[in-house]
DNA sequence: AGCTTTGGTGACAGTTTGTCACCCCTCTCG
DNA sequence: CGAGAGGGGTGACAAACTGTCACCAAAGCT
């Protein structure tokens, strides 16, 4: 069960070295590592599932002059903070962020997990406040794009207009479906679906939607799915001691899928 | 207490007198009856709050030429079904919508309610499919705006493209907002953030923030906010006993309204 | 009028969760 | 290398917050 590590693999395979000399958050753009020297939209493997779905060659490289590579995040670097400035939206390229708030009564809530080929930061467009934090679950690297240089090349690319509303229009319906999770379903059901969609986001990068890594701990799938990290536990254990998941610490494998849409019930995934 | 209704009074001005001959939800654009017939975005009394906020009278009246005024809707008259074809999204002119989801499993769940000056059905951008379905609760008007023109004209109209992307944004911030109260939120925090919510959401149009009529059931709320009506109405009448709201069926009053933002606890509204 | 829908409440219970406590493990870092 | 922190797993316990069921009143349609 050791061997279950595919997410990495793509981590590796984009972040490359990267000795991360320092560490403030909101990095200025830097000279970037060698082996992510290379890496513009045009050569992206997630290129077709990010912003620049279907855009010609000469597209792309204008949205690819818009885009500012950073260096590599590592595990808890801030992305933004909750009350910044709204000045980015940002891709993931390698690894996963959580986003969360922080209720003034002191517990933070998990409002979100993004994953590779995910888009973070639309939280900010409306009231040009970031609402939430972003936080590196992992080492991770992400592609910046500014945000008014993003609405500007819109007006000049139909296509990349295009994609920009489908993704805001996706988030919306990802958050309207959390919804419903959280209006109505058990644990059990909010854990099935929980690792049902984090499955499909997985195979829609193209890594395996049956065995994966879970980049998150027990406390923020709670915080995300309004349980304690006790049953989030306890759930995981009665998943596998009914044999439809294993569990390796964060090691998971979805073993009877079908039997996890039986419990959520609605016609998921 | 008879005297609440100022949100009949919005209604009443732009809805008109309306026959509703024909009651097929999705009706084709027809005859606007007298009273509404003059009614454009420049005209609008929503025009600042609405898709065309900052926008020059030449660029409004752009706009207005892809607007669909469709005759009224009355209550329980759909707007879109789920997995219907997305085609538009609308603006609230008068009444209210909610939309829901029905869970295979039978009980239907709201997922968001709708008033004046506010825009339905961004959930079918994405997949180019609704993923809930939209109903009047009352009498109600709507104008609609086909997707893919909207999409043609904010590539010549900035501000219309920066307004839309906006919205779309605040749907999003508005939705995570949800997810927080839904995984941590206590009944009665959840039904005093919801009332405070509906409060600021009038006194955006111009209606009264502290006496409003509430155009959805107990029922409504419950299912939006993962309640059972009885917990709703329960709540109400607990709100009511403490003396931070007044209530009289669908028409309320808030009294304190810092004593209700003290028990949402958090830094809301 | 007479029906349906909505709203309000009481009594009751009960099941799923949260709480608390403790243990083990791994990793990091001084 | 050893201590400490953080993550993860479980058992015992309860407990309270809601949901369930039942019934009634009021309102609103036709």
């Amino acid at each position: 069960m050791q061997s279950i590590n595919n997410s990495t693999e793509l981590n590796n395979s984009t972040l490359a070295s990267s000795e991360l000399q320092d560490n403030r958050s909101n990095a200025p753009v830097v000279k970037l590592c060698p082996h992510s020297a290379g890496v513009s939209c045009g050569s992206c493997r997630l290129n077709e599932l990010c912003l620049p779905i279907a855009l010609s060659e000469g597209e792309m490289q204008q949205l690819d002059d818009i885009v500012e590579r950073n260096r590599p995040y590592k595990k808890a670097d801030h992305l933004y903070r909750q009350h910044d400035e709204f000045r980015s939206i940002f891709a993931v390229r390698s690894g996963s962020f959580k986003t969360y708030v922080l209720s003034s009564s002191g517990s933070g809530r998990v409002t979100g997990f993004y994953l590779p080929g995910e888009i973070i930061g639309m939280d900010g467009i409306a009231d040009r406040t970031h609402a939430n934090s972003a936080v590196a679950l992992e080492h991770a690297s992400i592609c910046e794009i500014p945000f008014s240089q993003l609405e500007s090349l819109s007006l000049k690319l139909p296509s990349l207009q295009h994609n920009f509303f489908s993704i805001l229009g996706a988030e919306i319906t990802k958050d309207q479906k959390i919804h419903t999770i959280l209006s109505s379903y058990s644990a059990e059901q909010r854990i099935a679906s929980f690792l049902l969609g984090v499955s499909s986001r997985y195979a829609r990068v193209g890594l395996s939607p049956t065995r994966f890594h879970l980049p998150m701990t027990r406390g923020d799938i709670g915080e995300y799915l309004g349980l304690t990290v006790e049953t989030v536990s306890r759930l995981f254990t009665a998943l596998q001691k009914k044999g439809l998941i294993s569990v390796d610490n964060r090691e998971i494998a979805l073993l009877e899928k079908d039997e996890l849409r039986a419990i959520v019930g609605a016609d998921e995934f």
